[in-house]
DNA sequence: TTGAAAGCGATACCAC
DNA sequence: GTGGTATCGCTTTCAA
């Protein structure tokens, strides 16, 4: 209701000219402290802000980024939302959330879309790092950083390391003195469960079952049939490629009555935390630290609208451990 | 790379100017059609997309609105901002996403930031109606429309039919022949909650059980150990108040051998897709629409925003019910 | 039918 | 110290 309060309106409640007013607000120029602090001071009393529009025309520079995904339920891109929300606010960046699914057509309307905002950077993510979104973002005018998804070789892209993730998790199966692990996993086809397979293959020894399938809890179901009907050695310690799979893997176990974590301890991967806790027991899982992800990528697409240059690459960001009660004992390192 | 073309850059191409250019583009005017034509062809080979800011500033429209949300997960969020964005990407409007989970401050230093940017609207959800957002949206300059979250009385606020998806859900259970009928839901203290309890006791009848708890598989265990095991007749058809209750009923009657549907028919509600297709059997659910609502709300916000004047009050949108194998059969209605 | 000029709100340079 | 003036990119009267 409050109407908007323009510069000129501010001015004129303090008896000076728009120039003075404004370079009180933004402490450039020479001017009497005085007049500085009295102008302030009425610019929050008649509550007047800056209007953003006119001054990114000026600028050129918007104050908004736009965040791309492909990721339809959300898992990944709300907490890399969330780091990149949390790390631009402070700077009064606000960020657009673009939802395109796979569709190139979709995709290239919210990037035009953006692009007419004059958003200072965009940041695109995935699902998975070796697959792109369905947009071509190279050549943009604008900054772009890649989270999760395949980005151009002269551009930043950030990822979890896979690789150290799965190794924490399979040395902690081994520290609390389980000896015969298998890993139950996704599609082979993804990168990151190469990467896992692999690392966990170096730590557990060559083998250690590796047992790939896709996402889904009726796989981790399925996973524990083939372990324990195959007449093969029975493990004390499955390390899974998500939580959804570990969740199977769980239910399964107890519906043959083997118990979890005294038979076998269970690790999960991706730290979603509202299927996580709901396990029974609740779930050890590799967290991948995505809000600090976002974060980061929020930071480094802001400093490459600044102008500054970085090395490109992938940047591969630690994981951390949650141990909850899936493997007994209770850490977080 | 391509730099930025201005509409200078246009004029100057198709040797115009710069006003001649303008009204080519936007139909406005009176000019040669082949002028137009010409002029328009040119934009688009050279590439001309109008700098959205300039336009903005001029005509007081952003063509940006914000979604304002404290749902952490997003599980209601991710679906009514898909329905949003989808809506307003015709119109050429951008979605800025702020989460502010229940802080306050944060809340104002989003709200402020989307003001400065002139957005033409808000939409603020939540996960509840009878809750609101930790931040005050009365009397801002621009429109304001409420979603799950509890409005001003002079404003709109969708939120999803609860009585009538409870009705739903009841009625089906009726239907394929369960008599014996329960309902295990969330905290009471839930507007929703007691919607729902009203309408399945309406259907079920006053005697049929009702157990109030919290939102959580456990909870869903919980309650099936109580009806089992207090001697009381037992349910053929247990309505859960959410997907996650929903699922800890199904795991507890799995693992005290009762089939279901065969012995016991189970409705969930949400239609939490990742969930409820994961379970087994896969749930019989009540979707609340949430894109269809995410939908109106924006074109409910930008109605506002272009000046017309609406109906305030609450607008409850109608559920529908999944048919998944936990009740046997499947359709969709 | 087309073009010149004013102005949206803010900032920065240059006089005074 | 302070104020006029040009400018950002575009739309919109008003003249020609």
């Amino acid at each position: 209701m409050s109407g908007r309060v323009t510069i000129r309106d501010l001015a004129r409640a303090a008896g000076v000219s728009v120039s003075t007013a404004s370079k009180a607000l933004n402490d450039n120029g020479r001017m009497a402290d005085e007049t500085r602090a009295r102008i302030k001071r009425i610019a929050s009393e008649i509550g007047f802000r800056p209007n953003a529009l006119a001054r990114g025309l000026l600028s050129s520079r918007s104050f908004t980024v736009g965040l791309l995904t492909n990721d339809t339920y959300g898992r990944f891109t709300l907490p890399v939302m969330a780091g990149i929300s949390e790390a631009l606010v402070d700077h009064g960046v606000s960020v657009f959330l673009c939802a395109i699914e796979d569709d190139p057509a979709l995709g290239k309307i919210h990037v035009d879309a953006m692009l007419d905002k004059q958003v200072d950077g965009i940041i695109a993510t995935g699902k998975r790092v070796d697959r792109s979104l369905p947009v071509d973002l190279a050549g943009l005018p604008v900054p772009v950083v890649y989270a999760f998804t395949a980005g151009t070789p002269d551009s930043v892209t950030f990822t979890a390391d896979d690789a150290q993730g799965a190794g924490l998790a399979t040395a902690w199966l081994r520290e609390i003195g389980r000896r015969r692990l298998a890993h139950v996993t996704g599609p082979e086809d993804f990168a990151s469960v190469r990467e896992r397979a692999f690392a966990f293959a170096s730590e557990a020894g060559g083998n250690a079952p590796i047992l790939y399938g896709v996402w889904s809890e009726s796989w981790g179901h399925e996973a524990v049939a083939r372990l324990w009907d195959d007449g093969g050695e029975r493990p004390d310690g499955i390390f899974c490629g998500n939580d959804q799979i570990a969740r199977g893997v769980i239910d399964a176990l107890r519906e043959r009555g083997v118990k979890v974590p005294g038979d076998v301890a269970v690790i999960g991967f991706d730290n979603w935390e509202i299927l996580a806790q709901q396990t029974r027991p609740p779930l050890t899982t590799v967290d991948m630290n995505l809000k600090e992800l976002g974060r980061e990528a929020g930071l480094m697409v802001l400093s490459l609208a600044e102008g500054r240059t970085v090395e490109p690459g992938l940047r591969k960001l630690p994981c951390k451990l949650v141990v909850r009660q899936s493997c007994g004992g209770a850490r977080y390192a």
